[in-house]
DNA sequence: TAAAACAATGGACAATTGTCAATGGTTTGG
DNA sequence: CCAAACCATTGACAATTGTCCATTGTTTTA
């Protein structure tokens, strides 16, 4: 598919597509022969489908790069996969608890708003 | 207490500090009259916790200033405070549905990887 | 077939969230 | 007492994550 088709079905702008893949992070599989148009594939859109969960987890997109490399082809001798696993899992559900104590502390703040909406006089 | 105990007590750099103060998120609440050293109360240490947490559940700076602000005085009229911590709680509920989700690929992704860590010939 | 929409590329620009360095003054520990 | 550590202020710089614009060429559509 070209970049509008993946940039619909994706959510993501052309112009975020388009940084995502000069950082690596997706790429064009092939080009029309005639036209030099990108042509991207399916595995695209899976891609940016966890790319979406990614950043909500706070997952930098150079780090995304080297997972999905890294899940694609284990062929980096020197790259540990799963000790870089293991610390992204830590640092995620680090993030969930952070993330569920401020939701709380919210929450609190709405309780206390609702009780005195307008305490000053 | 000046910024360095604050800095050393929140965790976070006399810039990072100084930052969130030019940001209005947190304030000095009075000066040492001789030197002109600013001075912060305990509440300050009481923001920098949830501004911890806050950044963790991607909340920006300037609607930590915004939440703050309205706990601290809802004075403002014009400010929806509800509809205000009605979205925010929201997006944070989001963003914690989104990490578990990544969480999950990760954990597959560890599986995988344990199972068949070097496939390659 | 002409206009509108799309695509590629390159580069400028922007917001956010800080860090770092310089300068000048103050406090503190040994 | 004096060096090291601290403080304030200013401004430059940086990484990240995009957006927007211009230019040029292609495709689609009315």
């Amino acid at each position: 598919m070209r970049i509008g088709e993946l940039s619909k079905r994706s959510g993501f702008s052309r112009d975020a597509i388009r940084f995502y893949e000069r950082s690596g992070l997706i790429k064009a599989e092939t080009r029309e022969a005639d036209n030099n148009y990108k042509s991207y594939s399916e595995n695209a859109i899976f891609t940016l489908e966890i790319v979406q969960d990614a950043q909500a987890a706070g997952m930098s997109i150079d780090d995304l790069t080297t997972l999905i490399r890294q899940l694609e082809f284990q062929d980096n001798d020197d790259f540990d996969g799963d000790a870089f696993l293991a610390e992204k899992i830590q640092a995620v559900e680090n993030r969930i608890e952070a993330s569920n104590r401020f939701l709380s502390t919210l929450i609190q703040a709405r309780e206390a708003l609702k009780n005195a909406p307008f305490e000053h006089d």
